[in-house]
DNA sequence: TGGGGTTAT
DNA sequence: ATAACCC
């Protein structure tokens, strides 16, 4: 249905399509360096997108709850909703109130517990990662693969008769002519025959729909995969990349530009991707410094140089848990008690070790609502030892150390109201945490050397709580 | 605004 | 340790 036939060669570049297509591509091309033979490799990169994703979880987990109007709630919040709620008025992020006003039908599931979402947000990316190992997550419900590489290995075992029959697969952004003479329509066509195929796998083995966009860039992937939503996918070729990105309302709209960033540009007169296309420069660089105004600038122009990172397991694992009141030291310690338990059975299962442990809080104020203060140390090595097994025995000095480190933020003599407790353990390394004894002791020069001379390696530069 | 994550300074 | 970004 979504099924588009390629446009006969002639065809192509009824608009703007004359420019980039001529720049000498022959479809045998083998190197991925096109663009007049200059500049940087042109990439195929695909942004996978699931659909509401939690809600699809629960719809996994209880069946019975397909069809009905469904929200996924965290404290008073609907953070997430399927379609049929959509349909019906509910929001992502909506008050439970307003959408039970809304939608007296919405069934409720509390999805404060993310276990269950985690598991599966991995193995999409385990499934994606099967394709090329190039995968890096963004939340948990979204990936970037970098195609580059599959394409054109796909390239080379096609047939000429083969390749004049190439099909895109899903839809072309802005119904873009396809031009099967020039290269780059080529590999963005082989890289959606790609994505389709990544989100069939994702649905027979996982159960679960979602959208994809490829591009040749992250921005633009991520961009282009919202524009058919739900379970539909979307190729961008680069001769529609300006409509694309001038299709933003705001700079708001650009992933990359937060919040504050937005703000500061509003300030400046900024609020257009043209706006932002159009300023100084140099005052801009003034006004944000070097780094974020040149990145923000090429980023409204649709550029984005930046990698596929893959990510692999996880860097940090947290738990966290907001309320209206927390106020005394007891209540304090039973909810440190309950996150971290949780916690020690995740890192057990992960089965690397945490050096680093840190306690997060949020304290109650009118105004500046979202500032959070943070306290770490490193975790002591008889205490990483023993993180393996039966957690019972490091469960009382994890929590007198978190204790430790709560006093240090709060003055527990003065009245303290806060509205959020977390605990996250970091710096995770991989069991042998020192290399002693094996010849890499001698070989990595932050151990063999740096450590022993009783210098600050960088490895090591936790803040020190006395204990 | 929840309950997570990441990187840069 | 914080601040910014992402979901």
């Amino acid at each position: 249905m979504e099924q588009r036939r390629a446009g006969p060669a002639e065809e192509a570049g009824g608009d703007e399509a004359a420019e980039a297509g001529e720049a000498g591509c022959s479809p045998a091309a083998a190197a991925p360096e096109e663009p007049g033979g200059l500049g940087p490799p042109a990439r195929v990169i695909v942004h996978v997108d699931l659909d509401c994703f939690y809600a699809q979880v629960e719809m996994i987990s209880n069946p019975e709850l397909k069809g009905k109007p469904l929200g996924v709630q965290q404290k008073y919040l609907v953070v997430t909703c399927n379609y049929e709620a959509r349909k019906l008025g509910v929001k992502k992020l909506m008050n439970v109130r307003d959408a039970k006003e809304k939608c007296p039908q919405l069934v409720l599931v509390n999805g404060e517990d993310l276990t269950r979402y985690r598991e599966m947000s991995y193995k999409v990316t385990e499934l994606l990662e099967e394709f090329s190992p190039v995968v890096e997550r963004l939340g948990f419900d979204e990936n970037f693969v970098d195609l580059t590489e599959m394409v054109e290995k796909r390239l080379q075992q096609l047939q000429s008769d083969e390749l004049s029959a190439l099909t895109v697969s899903g839809h072309v952004y802005n119904n873009q002519y396809i031009n099967l003479h020039d290269i780059l329509h080529i590999r963005l066509l082989v890289g959606s025959q790609i994505a389709a195929e990544m989100r069939e796998a994702m649905y027979n083995q996982l159960g679960l729909t979602g959208c994809a966009g490829v591009a040749s860039n992250k921005l633009l992937a991520k961009l282009v995969s919202g524009v058919f939503k739900p379970n539909q996918q979307t190729v961008l070729l680069p001769e529609s990349s300006q409509v694309l990105i001038q299709s933003l309302n705001h700079v708001k709209e650009m992933p990359g530009i937060g919040y504050k960033t937005a703000k500061r540009l509003e300030a400046l007169g900024i609020s257009s991707v043209y706006d932002l296309q159009t300023f100084s420069s140099k005052i801009l660089e003034k006004e944000l410094g070097i780094s974020v105004a040149q990145r923000i600038q090429k980023l409204s122009f649709g550029e984005d140089n930046s990698p596929v990172t893959p990510s692999g397991p996880p860097q940090s694992f947290s738990e966290e848990d907001s309320f209206k009141k927390c106020s005394s030291e007891v209540e304090v310690k039973n909810k440190i008690e309950e996150l971290l338990a949780s916690l020690l059975n995740r890192v057990c299962q992960d089965g690397r070790k945490p050096h680093t442990i840190r306690l997060i809080i949020r304290r109650y104020s009118s105004e500046n609502h979202c500032s959070r203060e943070s306290r770490q140390c490193p975790i002591p090595s008889h205490i990483i030892q023993k993180l393996g097994t039966g957690n019972c025995d490091v469960i009382t000095p994890m929590v007198d150390i978190l204790m430790k480190l709560f006093r240090n933020m709060v003055n527990v003599k003065m009245p303290f109201h806060l509205t959020l407790l977390s605990v996250c353990l970091c710096n995770l390394k991989a069991l042998n945490t020192s290399k002693k004894g094996t010849i890499d002791y001698y070989l990595t020069p932050s151990l063999s050397t740096t450590s022993r001379s009783g210098k600050r390696s960088f490895k090591m530069k936790d803040s020190h709580m006395e204990d």
